[in-house]
DNA sequence: ACCGAATGAGACATCTATGTCTCATTCAAT
DNA sequence: ATTGAATGAGACATAGATGTCTCATTCGGT
């Protein structure tokens, strides 16, 4: 038995390989286990090691992402003054994990019907609470529910992190053209 | 050789077959060969003597996607009329390929930097060239560029296709619901 | 310098989906 | 009723990825 038991002494640093595994696998969803591991300068060997297989690194992967998805909550403070700024906030202190989210998105569309994690009905309640109180405070319209914003906010970061990807709008315009979209919409003169 | 010229008889009709793949790739896009053709009612060797491969077939599905975003587009004259009323129109002619729409993107995005489809780029521009419109004829915002817009159109469809599919949004509030964040975003008081 | 844990490389078996092929059967046209 | 094309079912070989295992090597701690 190789295994080690706690938090000990290892040479591979987990999250560092969880970081790699994610740069690659959110620009090629379908990479190799063998191609994550070469993305994360190990053997394939070791990467087995540390994580049973190709379900147990989604997971944690999905694990890292979530923890990533609320400190970036967190960070942003959405449950403190204007609702519109909290957005702001959150958008950009969601910035960083965005690919992260899009392939996590997208790889939970994959489970069909299957149960959804927990943590991410814990996210889309904070998110979805955030739209609510906007709506009570007179913020954000209410002819929009708070699960269709939810899910819009999550498809304009996947959208917005995929141009930036792609070269189709620069990355330092992220935050604004999410933020001005997701809040302002593309028409000029509102006639509400 | 028993391959069929061109359009004589056949029992099984292959746009048929393609709209069932359809449906079944949009909810599982791993699907196998196997259930795509069990989906279809037909055999697997059938499913094969029609598309050559599994490649095949997702490019059959990319060409018939195409087709009907086209047609879409061309039913929803969107070279005509006040733009915001005719991004109003493209998306109620959009909303029936919506599901496809999000499989064919999300696909795309698996080819990495690999050439793109030309017919994703006159999509793309023909979508592009109706934001741009909208903004020198002052009806959208300018500090959103048209590319940006028309990627966030994907995303909101997608997303909106996905949200009825988990029926977190009721089908008959998909346009609106689409339209009215695009267009309007989610803030009620604006203050430009 | 020594020791043990962890690694990298590679061999190996396994599994799943794919693609090809055969053959009996069905079905439409004649 | 006959004929031929098309199909369905299944056997078969293949390819690619996965998971396991071994063994030599490296590296950090003592």
């Amino acid at each position: 038995m190789s295994h080690s038991v706690y938090g000990r002494l290892m040479s591979v640093d987990r999250t560092q390989v969880l970081r790699a595994a994610a740069a690659l696998l959110t620009r090629k969803a379908t990479a190799t286990m063998d191609e994550v591991a070469r993305a994360a300068g190990i053997g394939r060997a070791t990467l087995h090691r540390h994580f049973a297989g190709r379900d147990a690194l989604v997971r944690a992967l999905e694990e890292l992402g979530l923890q990533e998805l609320e400190a970036a909550l967190d960070r942003a403070g959405i449950d403190a003054g204007p609702e519109d700024e909290a957005v702001r906030r959150l958008v950009a202190e969601v910035e960083p994990v965005a690919p992260l989210l899009s392939f996590l998105v997208t790889e939970n569309q994959l489970f069909e019907g299957e149960q959804v994690n927990e943590g991410w009905a814990r996210l889309d309640a904070r998110v979805s609470a955030l739209f609510r109180r906007g709506q009570e405070n007179g913020v954000f319209r209410i002819d929009l529910t708070p699960a269709w914003l939810t899910e819009a906010f999550y498809g304009l970061v996947g959208s917005g992190a995929w141009a930036v990807q792609d070269g189709r709008v620069a990355a330092k315009d992220f935050q604004y053209m999410i933020v001005e979209l997701l809040l302002g919409g593309a028409r000029r003169s509102v006639e509400k």
